[in-house]
DNA sequence: GTAAACTATAGAGTAAACTCTAAGGCAAGC
DNA sequence: GCTTGCCTTAGAGTTTACTCTATAGTTTAC
């Protein structure tokens, strides 16, 4: 596929996969090129996007990312040392979903909050 | 306390801190100042920054964490849309939740295999 | 066969959130 | 009393991750 309908498909845009290539998060296996020198993407490249995008989502910087990918790509870490990077990046994730459930309780709190003042006006006070 | 003392047990910088109240995170509750100028944090600019970390981490921006902080501070947005806004942030929190999880089955994975890979060097594959 | 729509590159511009610098005033220790 | 270190402001600089522009070649639709 061309790189506007993997733009839409994703829900990117066409610079930014340009982007993502330059920095190192596409490879041969995502992106080749036709005759006319446009960019033609595998379907692999929508795994990949996708997993960009999830990681990404949870906070990695592109820099991350490409430590990541190179994880995943090749064997080149595997030993003690990617081992413990995977373990610490785990316990990192889970720390944030910790956060997330003291935001989910803060937001709840302001809710109940909300919801009594709509439902009894003038009784906000304990 | 002083914008030092502040920095240190908050983890940020004195940069930061006056960054953050121009950008309006801090108000008079949290910050006054000495005869010589100099800023004195009250207990509650502890309160407040952990509350802005807490939500900076889980992706807000400081433009929107204002919006927050407005909406804890005063009753001006309770009425139908405060709570839905409220109702709508709960939603992401709980959406980027499952994105976590998908991160940590993906981390588990690279881990599974980084740790059958040291263990077993010769059958990487299947 | 030509205009509209898509592709390419290189490089400039932008927004957010810091981060740092300069130039000066105050304060605490010796 | 003076050096060292923290405080002030205004404003410049940095990083990340896009986002856009200019210029030009290619493809598709009518």
């Amino acid at each position: 596929m061309k790189i506007q309908e993997l733009a839409d498909r994703m829900g990117l845009s066409v610079h930014t996969i340009r982007y993502y290539e330059k920095e190192g998060l596409l490879d041969e296996r995502h992106v080749e090129r036709d005759q006319n020198n446009y960019r033609h993407y595998s379907d692999e490249a929508i795994e990949r996007l996708t997993l960009v995008k999830r990681f990404q989502s949870v906070g990695c910087s592109l820099t991350e990312l490409k430590q990541i990918l190179l994880g995943l790509d090749t064997n080149t870490t595997t030993t003690q040392q990617g081992i413990e990077w995977v373990l610490s990046k785990i316990k990192e994730i889970e720390r944030k979903k910790e956060e997330y459930d003291q935001v989910l309780a803060t937001l709840n709190r302001m809710l109940e909050y909300k919801v009594a003042l709509q439902n009894g006006p003038g009784k906000e006070h304990r």
